[in-house]
DNA sequence: GAAGACCTGCTA
DNA sequence: TAGCAGGTCTTC
């Protein structure tokens, strides 16, 4: 279920295989709940002889920039993705110029593609994209300090930075050594440092190593070729509870926090 | 904050 | 068969 790095990589092998500056020739919806808010009538034939003019990405979103001027934002949520190749559970279709075709799959059906002529109605609503020079150190203290709510569930809040999900928080919040349920005005200035270099350096070898993919299953990460990420083998803590810590040694332990599954190291991530 | 909603597939 | 899953939104 993509992440930051994910959708990075997702986005970058399209562009390796020459997705932008394609013409859309023809779409088909096979579930049409995905477009939001528009019927598939009306988005296909709005988008239909337009060209994909740019493919880029902000936090978990994907950008296709149309030469109509207006944009396809897709969010893949928890199964949303990629392939050139068609496969059981495609969703939406795109037939492009040259014979290309581009297959959105999506097994749970929670991803969303939205048209819209400004993307700035979703944008605007993020923080900055974690791994751009927008997100500062600065930038990122004041963000956290202004809430006080426990660090985890407001490193999973977009509006404060925007890409990191489950897996990615629980691994900067070790490599960091924080609790995640410490309150994050209590957090001293040395220790959201620590996070801010953490998030970035988690998530770069995230996008190096071509995202995390988890056990089998076909809801299970993919890139845009088939192929599992490499970066589970970088995983310190995520679906490891119960093994030792690698910095330490304790034993690390599972729990819920804010309704979502957390694996922290009580030894080294003190509360 | 919490809980439910949106969905299906996999594991225990 | 129940419970769980990497995301986000809505409604308490």
């Amino acid at each position: 279920m993509p992440e930051l790095p994910e959708v990075e990589t997702i986005v970058r092998q399209l562009c390796a295989r020459g997705v932008e500056g394609r013409r859309i020739e023809s779409v088909r919806v096979d579930w049409p709940r995905t477009i939001e808010p528009l019927s598939p009538a009306v988005f296909s034939e709005r988008i239909v002889g337009a060209s994909l003019d740019a493919l880029e990405r902000v936090g978990k979103w994907m950008l296709f920039a149309l030469s109509t001027g207006e944009t396809i934002l897709v969010h893949l949520r928890m199964s949303g993705s990629f392939s050139l190749t068609p496969g059981p559970y495609d969703r939406l279709v795109l037939m492009l110029s040259g014979g290309l075709v581009l297959y959105y799959a999506d097994p749970r059906k929670f991803g969303r593609w939205r048209l819209v002529d400004d993307p700035g109605v979703v944008l605007d609503a993020l923080g900055p994209d974690a791994l751009s020079s927008e997100f500062t150190c600065a930038g990122f203290r004041v963000a956290m300090r202004r809430h006080r709510r426990m660090t985890k569930p407001l490193l999973l809040d977009q509006s404060v930075v925007a890409g990191l999900g489950n897996i990615y928080a629980d691994e900067a919040l070790w490599e960091a050594q924080i609790h995640p349920e410490t309150r994050s005005d209590m957090l001293t200035d040395m220790a959201l440092d620590r996070l801010y270099v953490a998030i970035v350096k988690v998530l770069r070898n995230g996008v190096e190593n071509r995202g995390t993919s988890l056990g089998a299953g076909r809801s299970n990460y993919r890139d845009v070729e088939g192929v599992a990420g490499a970066n589970r083998e970088e995983v310190k803590v995520y679906g490891r509870a119960g093994q030792s810590c690698p910095r330490c040694g304790a034993v690390l332990k599972k729990s819920v926090v804010a309704q979502r599954g957390t694996t922290h190291c009580p030894g080294c991530q003190p509360r």
